[in-house]
DNA sequence: CTTTAATTTTATCCTTTGGTAAAATATATC
DNA sequence: GATATATTTTACCAAAGGATAAAATTAAAG
């Protein structure tokens, strides 16, 4: 379990066109996306640890070696895996405005935040699972990238709070709920499939879910 | 895969005395604590498959052979880690009374729930784990006894809103929501200790985390 | 103390799994 | 269409992992 180590951030673009080897022939681009969205399946029921190239090759319609053609070790496709997700995951928050009213603003990052839930909900539970195996691989980036990220929004908030057009909140727990609201529809989803037989699939319940959310939260820390 | 099938709920407390075999000697009784102890940590990392025998074994300070001497496949000891865990997770769901009032009976339920993930984080992850997994194991539980048991607190919460006690709010989501954010603290606990520095093991982190919760769900729902 | 039963260790088996080598096939370029 | 390059398949391998057998040891009962 020695993954990890500098892990290389989102957007990695690659940015050679001449300098090593050619890259991103027609049927290179196709299939290292139908790996991947394979691969983001599987992660996502099994883990790092539980997952198979087997199975992911299978998924793939495609045989192993091929895969590994593709992804030279399985420790590479999962950190293909993560660096896309971890950039759909990242940019709302980023987004936060002082500027703009608190209610405006934090119903619009509760709105980003369950339709993440609602479009990849497999990354979603790559992304879960990763943190609840103790973020062998993420960890650097929580530590680093993401507390940074965090910490300017929580300033933003406290921000309002002093303006007095948030109840006083602590910026942290705050965004905490929120995260663990949203991802908890797409992490959890059987769950919420067994118990109401409805998932976000559904546009109708969709939407009932967004509002409610956003009801209860909003209400609970608007002045 | 085939793991599941007509999962036993609870308790299950074997109630033969002169039954079957003579039970639970006393190096026995250790031996399967420390073992299922070791268990719950490991697959609380790694996931049912992902978890190995060797590493739970490590755990245990015992050798595998050992180890299968008291549980006899990798599977019944993960039942049996999971019936652990499902004991006490549902409890506090069942003593919702809607003779009391919401405010005190609902802030008491999200006590259980955040006292819970203090006290048994793993086993919180191992269910997360479970549950992220697609259920392939609970998910007979998750289909009838939670069901069952959710839908009729579900009930209790209908009536205080009837009863003009509490704001218009769907009772299903309610419950998820306590659900999602109390489980949080203890699922993605690395994240949290990433961002925050600090883990529920923290009283005064941990009381500051349950009265934050507390205060933003009780005001965004009491009318 | 013996004798018997419970527990632990050692050696081993078979399957799965991540990964490689090399041959075979398809694709593109001239 | 021949040649070079990219892709896919087939055949393996070594290590890991779940599980068993039987011997060795320890604990309990008489």
């Amino acid at each position: 379990m020695t993954l990890h180590q500098g892990f290389p951030l989102p957007a990695e673009p690659d940015a050679d066109q001449a300098g090593g080897k050619r890259r991103d022939s027609r049927i290179q681009v196709r299939n290292r996306e139908k790996i991947l969205e394979a691969a983001t399946e599987i992660f996502s029921m099994y883990g790092y640890r539980g997952a198979t190239l087997d199975q992911i090759a299978e998924k793939a319609a495609m045989s192993k070696p091929n895969l590994l053609y593709y992804f030279s070790s399985k420790q590479e496709l999962y950190l293909a895996v993560l660096r896309d997700i971890l950039e759909i995951w990242l940019q709302p928050l980023k987004e936060l405005d002082e500027r703009e009213s608190p209610e405006r603003e934090i119903s619009a990052y509760i709105d980003q935040k369950i339709r993440f839930s609602q479009l990849y909900p497999a990354a979603s539970r790559v992304f879960a699972n990763e943190i609840v195996a103790g973020a062998p691989v993420l960890k650097p980036v929580l530590d680093s990238y993401l507390r940074d990220i965090v910490k300017k929004k929580a300033r933003v908030i406290r921000k309002w709070v002093k303006r007095g057009e948030l109840a006083d909140v602590d910026p942290y727990h705050l965004i905490m709920m929120i995260w663990a609201v949203t991802q908890h529809y797409a992490d959890f989803a059987v769950q919420i499939d067994s118990l109401l037989g409805k998932s976000l699939d559904d546009e109708k319940f969709y939407n009932q879910t967004r509002k409610h959310i956003k009801r209860i939260l909003m209400r609970g820390i608007l002045k």
